[in-house]
DNA sequence: TATTGTTATACTCTATAACTATA
DNA sequence: TATAGTTATAGAGTATAACAATA
């Protein structure tokens, strides 16, 4: 009878997606409130949040960073444009539909991340800062090492090269 | 006012919630071949490979492992019994849906694992094994830290005692 | 001709409430 | 009275193909 914890774990928690899958619901679970009590959903959440770090984003980079298929974002481009918190940019590539975040989506963003501060610091206490930092690391690792097999030639998440348009 | 104080602790690459999302879409693109070509969709195949360790389980421990709600558990129930790939188990509590994988089921479970063995070592390889098992032990060890803060008097992974407000 | 993004469509999952039946 | 599960329903995400506009 072989206890899981701290000894060898079951098989079934050695599955890494589905791990991966738990764990995400649990810290979803207590960040989701403050997300909710703006009338966000999770997605829309992912894109101010990619947006609050760059001056402008366009569909592609943000479907990759946010893990949203195109058609997705496009509804959600139209929410969050239909609610002021984004606006569309003109970009020298007629094509790409790039959009940045107006005052009012830095001002919402800025209010969840205040409020959910606590919640952070209160998991960072109790898990350690410096595991956090470590699963934090190890995470975005192994998501290079699998995108590098399944396409070699690419830089994970680097898509700077021959980027037209781009200063 | 927007004071950005929190700098890099709060950066897109280290929110939790989206590094779990984007590793757990890039793994699942690594091996949901293996499960597309059985005609099996991720949640289904959640609930084979938590049946595959277990002699039965019923839906509400189905539910909290393999992350599906309710609704959802019972539609999963209904498509694998007409494939004859679980069936149901009688149990003293009449209430308790209980199930269990059926020999076609156990085999269809082996042929995806070892189907997907070889990628999973790729990976493996690739990363680090004892880098993946300290990723897996950050994983379930954070799962459980969340857990116990939203409720102290629960003992995570063990639903055997009344768990009242669970949302 | 290739790329970006939108539209269209079908399906699944998410989430909640209401209901049945068992305990 | 509480719990386990199903049904019902609305909504959002998933996934693909087809299309338009632009490069």
């Amino acid at each position: 009878m072989p206890t899981p914890r701290n000894k060898a774990l079951r098989k079934f928690e050695k599955s890494l997606p589905i791990a991966l899958l738990r764990t995400r619901e649990a810290t979803t679970r207590l960040f989701k409130p403050f997300i909710d009590s703006h009338d966000l959903t999770m997605p829309q959440w992912r894109v101010l949040r990619a947006l609050a770090e760059a001056e402008a984003l366009d569909a592609k980079t943000l479907a990759e960073r946010c893990v949203i298929l195109p058609p997705s974002l496009t509804r959600i481009f139209r929410g969050l444009t239909q609610r002021g918190l984004i606006e569309q940019v003109q970009c020298t590539d007629a094509r790409r539909h790039m959009v940045r975040l107006t005052p009012e989506g830095m001002a919402l963003f800025e209010d969840v991340v205040q409020e959910s501060e606590p919640s952070y610091r209160q998991l960072a206490a109790a898990f350690g800062a410096e595991r956090l930092d470590t699963l934090l690391d190890l995470l975005n690792e192994l998501r290079d090492t699998v995108q590098t097999m399944q396409d070699p030639a690419e830089e994970p998440d680097v898509p700077l090269r021959k980027v037209a348009g781009l200063r």
